[in-house]
Formats: C-alpha cells, sequence, structure tokens
DNA sequence: CCATATAAAAATGTATACATTTTTTAGAAG
DNA sequence: CTTCTAAAAAATGTATACATTTTTATATGG
C-alpha cells in the first residue's frame, strides 16, 4: 500500500478533521518517509478534492460541501446514462452475468461498511461502463466518483434506502438484457438523483 | 512562469512530437533543473491528459486519438449548457458587457493564433459560467476545456468556420441578454457540437 | 494601546546523493 | 541461431541538505 492510499484512508476514516491543516514535515514524520513521497502524494489527493491547497499554506481538509455534492451528482446525471447508452450495444451475457454477481454479492453479505458496499456499487456501474471501450468518457466519470467518496463514507444509509437502490441496479441490468437501453438510461439517471438527494439530505440533517 | 507552463507551452508548440518518450533526466537537463520540480510538472500534465503514464518507463507524449475528442466535446454537450443554465439568472448587464467585449476583441484582431482564439474562446464562455457561482462544476468543465486545449493548437481553423462560431456567440449572448436560457443552452450544445465535429474532421482528414 | 517594521521561525521549493527497480545487453548453454 | 540467465546500465523513487519564501513573534515608535 502506497502512501497516497494510506493517507486517502485514513482520510475516509476521519483521522483529520475537515477544516485541519496538514504540513508536509507532519506528514512525513507521521508515515514514516521523506517530503518527497509526500508532495506527491499531496498533490494526487488534492487533485481528487480529498485535500484542497492553502496556495502555499501547506493544504487543509476540506470541509463537507453540500454545494460540491449536489455539482457532483448533476453532472454524474448527466455522463452515466450517456457512457451507459454507449456501451449497452456491446454488453456481452458474460459482462451482465458479472455486474449480477456483483448485485448478489452486495445482497448476501449485510455486514459490509458503507465504504464497501460504495465500492462494490461502482463496480457494478464500472462494469457495464468498461464495455463502452471510451477511456476518456470513463476516466471522467471514474474521477466524479472518486471524489463522491469523500462524502459517502460517513453516510450511514438506512436499510431501507439500500434496499431500493438495490432494486434500481437490478431493474437497470433487467432492462438493459432486454436491450431497451433507452429507458435504462433514464432508470440510471433516476437512481443517481435519488442517492445525491439521499446524501445531500444527510448532510443537511447530520453533520454540516 | 514556471516549469509545468514551460513544458505546456513546448508540447503546444509541437517540441516533443507524439509518441515521444521523456525521461525525467532529460527533462532536467533541457530546462535546468532538478528531477524533483520535473517531477512535480510531469503528474500535473499526466493529469491534464498533455502526457500519458508508460507505468514506469517514463512519460509519452500521446498520439492524436479521435475517440477521446469525441468523448470531451460529448462530455462538453451535456455540461456546458447545463452550467449556462445554472448562470443564466445571475447574469449581470456588466458580465454580458464583459462577454461581449472578448467577442469584440475576437472580431477586431485577424492575426491570433489558434492557441489565442482558443483562449479568448473559452474566456468568453468562462466568463459566463462563473455567474453560476458553482466551483466544482466550474472546475471539471474546465478541466475538459484544458484537456481539448491540446489538440485545438494544431486546428487551422477557417474563415469560414471562425465566422460561424462567431455569429453563434454572439446569438447566445443575445438569447440570454432577453432572458431565454433554455434556448441559449440549446444554441450552446450545438455550437460545442459543431466545433467538435469541425476539429474531428479536421483531424480525421489532416494529421491521424 | 495600536500600528508598523524587523528579525526569527517555520514551511515550502529545489538540488544533490543514494537506493531500488526496471530494462537492456552480453554471454553461455542448448 | 535461439533462448535463457546474469550482469551492467539506465531510469525512477526516496532521503538528506540547502535555499527561498512566508508566517509569526517581538520590539519599537506613535
Amino acid at each position: 500500500m502506497n502512501l497516497y492510499q494510506r493517507i486517502k484512508r485514513d482520510l475516509q476514516q476521519g483521522r483529520f478533521p475537515p477544516g485541519r491543516v496538514l504540513k508536509q514535515a507532519e506528514l512525513a514524520e507521521l508515515y514514516d518517509v521523506s517530503r518527497i513521497p509526500v508532495r506527491d502524494a499531496l498533490q494526487q489527493l488534492k487533485s481528487e478534492g480529498w485535500l484542497t491547497g492553502h496556495g502555499k499554506r501547506g493544504v487543509a481538509v476540506p470541509r463537507f460541501d453540500v454545494l460540491e455534492v449536489e455539482d457532483l451528482y448533476l453532472m454524474r446525471m448527466r455522463l452515466e446514462p450517456l457512457l451507459q447508452t454507449l456501451a449497452a450495444p456491446h454488453l456481452s451475457a458474460e459482462t451482465l452475468g458479472r455486474a449480477r454477481d456483483i448485485l448478489d454479492r452486495m445482497e448476501s453479505d449485510r455486514t459490509l461498511s458503507a465504504t464497501e458496499i460504495g465500492a462494490l456499487n461502482w463496480e457494478f456501474h464500472a462494469c457495464l461502463y468498461r464495455a463502452a471501450a471510451r477511456p476518456t468518457l470513463f476516466a471522467t466519470v471514474e474521477q466524479l466518483h472518486r471524489q463522491c467518496e469523500r462524502y459517502i463514507g460517513y453516510q450511514s444509509r438506512s436499510l431501507n434506502y439500500q434496499d431500493t437502490s438495490q432494486r434500481e441496479h437490478y431493474a437497470i441490468v433487467d432492462t438493459l438484457q432486454r436491450g431497451d437501453s433507452e429507458t435504462a438510461a433514464s432508470l440510471l439517471e433516476q437512481h443517481i438523483g435519488a442517492a445525491g438527494q439521499q446524501l445531500v439530505t444527510f448532510l443537511r440533517s447530520g453533520s454540516g
């Protein structure tokens, strides 16, 4: 596990609270490396929204920003249905099967953490998106997901919502299997919108 | 001018041809710095698509990729009208005036290079987008523009197309000034689509 | 007591030196 | 002549040391 991943994990787990300012030297000592790899990791984390550049005053852990979440989900609502539609004609039975497997795994194991559920969730959609063979579009969508990750870890999703989400997932696969990519795109858009709403509501009520 | 900007400029000007592999030590000597700032600059350039990571075999100047251009413009067609629509209610007379000024400057000076036209083009749209006060959405759109820059420098736009583009720009401002943001969004989508088509056609014919 | 200027400190940026990994090349065996 | 292996060369990754910039603390003048 490289430094970037270690710092990111610790940010996910709330080791550094929002607003906290981090110095290169401090991180270098904490993770027992020199400042050079720290700088590399910080730049990457900044580009993914895990940290914000305070200019030359070090970096800070950004506070939760509902407006950012709204933007991220708005963008995903526009881009992911597009990508899924481009993928639809290339979906093989095997790919659809792998997607279903991921859903089944999420369904059967009820001990998963929010972060783990988030990872499987993305793996499900990514599995479908990859069939489009559109690397640039995929990369941008993936980056938007990475930016969302920062918020998802804190979300204690209700079991109720988790069930709804899973039903939507199965509906999307079913619809794609029927070859109705247009309806599947519409379902996906609603699915993302609902997830965004859920997250925004949670942020507004719980931890502003 | 920092190292990142210098290398980017040289990439724009074709100093390093597509496919060329660049070593840290080589760049360090060329630009007369050590490898540390080179590494920082390379990471940034990679994240913007100016270079592709060859893993641990150095970085390479990517070849022109029509599929990448298509993806970039598809995404812009989805995101920029959204951003402009969000900005529309906040557009002041002053902002609209500044946008017009930029267009007038492009119109009057016929000696501008493709890169300079591209910069003004973006400045025009960004001027409108900023009014939305949606930093996250703006940042993603800006990044897509940066990725497009790599291709635009090579494009020798016909005067004919340049005129068409300018007419579309004025039409967008006029429509926004009338308060018809929906039509303006539609015009913008067509505008981006046309620019993408133009670029794809150019790449297919000229320099594959 | 407040403002300002100056010095000390702390933090980031960069160069050099070393370590580790990867790639290439040379050589020997089949 | 090909193929596998091992050594050397080259490239990236990292640590230490130094330079520059920025911030903070302090002291002095108003």
